[in-house]
RNA sequence: GCGCCGGUAGCUCAGUGGAUAGAGCGUCGGCCUCCGGAGCCGAAGGUCGCAGGUUCGAAUCCUGUCCGGCGCGCCA
């Protein structure tokens, strides 16, 4: 499926050249041509799509944009569907759609079916996207919410584009944290007092009572290991807890990847070795450190502690090495912005191990403060005060969860008032959406039980109210809007697109009745059916890069 | 102190240097002879934190400043 957009971008730029071909443009010496914008203007007077060329153009070709437009206009050769192109000042180019084309391609977009809206990437990569990435110390909280939405819904506008993505979680095993889990459990499970800077909240009683015989016989013998052999069993039994919750929201991971595993196979050895063999690597206060600060880095960082312990920051080492090796063309790490100081130190590592830093994107989200009642709600697992993300789920559901993450750009903070939160989500834009879908279903199930159906033929010629035109035009930029969700890697403009294709659909059901009241209007209900199963068919197609359920009834 | 991200309607948030700054929720006022009223129509509500600058044009870019979040470990 090509998208108008492009088209018109590709025409704009075909028109620029054709005049400086003929002499019309000349070039200042050297100049590169700035990159040519198409907009939806804001008014509809101003046409469906409008270009600032001229204005742009303008100081490269040193004239005036009025009379630049004019040249570009007489230039330009238009694909199908644009009836008229008008100058404004100060020099837009104003496109407007024809509205015999516009009708006709409704049964386009029924015909691409569940495949309208993706657009063929140009270039279809082989990409890994990391996300949620918490440490299996304890159920996920609703902190870790945003991260799984967002990132599913990313990896979801990827592949609606083409590209082969795979979603990856990594986790650690063997740290710190997992054995303080370990003592907490035991604690618990001796009835004593949870350590200080252990974990405190009720799920680590249940991990206690749950604990096997032979697992707590191992860990109590004579000189074991007892927090990092509980801890081990612990956190693998959270992990697995995390991966429930996870698949529960519709977020299922292809890859799970371990800190530990990452050592095992030596890829942080390997990975050091060959910084060292580059000379990346030396040796100060008993500590072994990668010169990072030779990649833009602002304090070279340690990668072996003086103690020979390898740090957090040498397993990113190795598992960068570890994930290209698998074949990736581009990693993208989802991040919450509390990590932001580590993304120098990663990219230097990317690009010492001579690696195209380019195809390692880091994304950092903003974080999202909870409150209640006004006050602010902590989401500490170690002290046990959070808000889990079974519990925000079992209150609001999945579909208005995902709803309101996935309205939120990444980089803007959030206020989220947790009862606040409960109480509108009944008033969830979400269900405004899925209802305008809901009633396009009534609307076909009633058209059949007449024995009438929809007709892609010569009827959607019919469909000329301004009401049809305003519905199919939109209906039309699916392809564009997920197009920039894509390469953007924003991905919130899609619900306000359901939101508008959703109020198009129940204007156009207001003002033209789809269903006949006698024989002669067939022709016109069956024209107006194919245009309300094609606002089907766009709104469970964009629901669905949503993750959100697409009801016929509700 | 330095760095990153924010500050837009009562609230939660959109807004790739363009034309008269938008949506949802909330508030106020209307609409059920009619295909789903979880709907529709209308209204009120803004010094885009503040001050300079660049530009034909700035919510958007630059500088300064105030406020908020986060980060500046041989923690992760």
């Amino acid at each position: 499926m090509s998208s108008l957009r492009a088209d018109l971008r590709a025409a704009v730029e075909a028109a620029r050249d054709s005049a400086e071909a003929e002499g019309e443009f000349r070039r200042q010496d050297g100049a590169a041509w700035p990159p040519i914008s198409l907009e939806r203007p804001g008014r509809p007077e101003h046409g469906d799509y409008a270009t600032n060329a001229a204005m742009q153009l303008a100081p490269v070709v040193r004239d005036s944009p009025m009379r630049i437009a004019e040249t570009l206009k007489r230039h330009l050769g238009l694909p199908p569907g644009i009836g008229e192109v008008s100058i404004a000042p100060p020099g837009f180019l104003n496109m407007r759609l024809d509205a015999t084309w516009v009708a006709g391609q409704v049964g386009a977009i029924l015909e691409a079916g569940p495949t309208f809206g993706g657009v063929r990437a140009d270039h279809p990569r082989k990409i890994n996207v990391e996300f949620v990435s918490a440490n299996p110390t304890g159920p996920l909280t609703v902190g870790n919410a945003r991260g799984a939405f967002v990132g599913d819904l990313l990896c979801r506008v990827l592949e609606g584009v083409g590209h082969e993505v795979t979603r990856e979680y990594y986790f650690n095993d063997f740290n710190a944290q997992v054995l303080n889990l370990g003592l907490s459990v035991q604690a618990r499970r001796e009835g004593r007092p949870v350590p200080e800077d252990g974990y405190h909240g009720d799920y680590v009683a249940e991990l206690a009572a749950a604990v096997p015989d032979e697992i707590w016989a191992e860990a109590t013998a004579e000189g074991a290991d007892v927090g990092s052999i509980l801890g081990r069993w612990a956190s693998e039994g959270v992990r697995a807890g995390i991966e429930e919750s996870l698949a529960r929201l519709g977020v299922n991971f292809d890859v799970w990847t371990s800190e530990g595993s990452i050592h095992e196979q030596g890829w942080v050895t390997r990975a050091i070795d060959q910084l060292r063999a580059a000379g990346h690597i030396y040796e100060a206060d008993g500590a072994t450190w990668f010169r990072s600060t030779a990649f833009g880095d602002d304090k070279d960082r340690v990668v072996i502690r003086s103690n020979g312990q390898p740090t957090y920051f040498a397993s990113d080492l190795g598992y960068i090495a570890q994930k290209f090796s698998r074949g990736f063309e581009e990693l993208i790490y989802l991040w919450g912005e509390d990590h932001h100081g580590t993304v120098a130190r990663n990219r230097a590592a990317a690009q010492a191990l001579g690696f195209d830093a380019d195809a390692v994107q880091w994304m950092l989200m903003a974080w999202v403060r909870f409150v209640r009642n006004g006050v602010e709600i902590g989401m500490s697992k170690r002290s046990g005060e959070f808000i889990s993300l079974d519990e925000l789920l079992a209150e609001i559901g999945p579909d208005a969860a995902r709803w309101y993450f996935g309205s939120r750009a990444t980089t803007t903070g959030i206020d989220l008032d947790i009862e606040l939160a409960k109480k509108q989500s009944a008033e969830n834009p979400v269900y405004y959406v899925q209802y305008a879908h809901a009633r396009c279903s009534s609307i076909l199930r009633r058209a059949a039980d007449d024995k009438l159906a929809p007709d892609t033929g010569e009827a959607a010629q019919l469909l000329v109210h301004p009401a049809e035109q305003a519905l199919v035009r939109r209906l039309l930029a699916m392809p564009d809007v997920v197009a920039d969700a894509a390469e953007r890697r924003e991905t919130h403009e899609l619900t306000h697109y359901c939101l508008e294709v959703a109020q198009l659909f129940n204007a156009f059901y207001r003002d033209c009745r789809v269903l006949p009241d006698e024989a002669a209007e067939i022709p016109l209900s069956q024209a107006r059916l194919t245009l309300t199963a094609a606002a089907r068919q766009v709104l469970a197609n964009a629901l669905g890069l949503l993750g959100i359920s697409a009801p016929d009834s509700m």
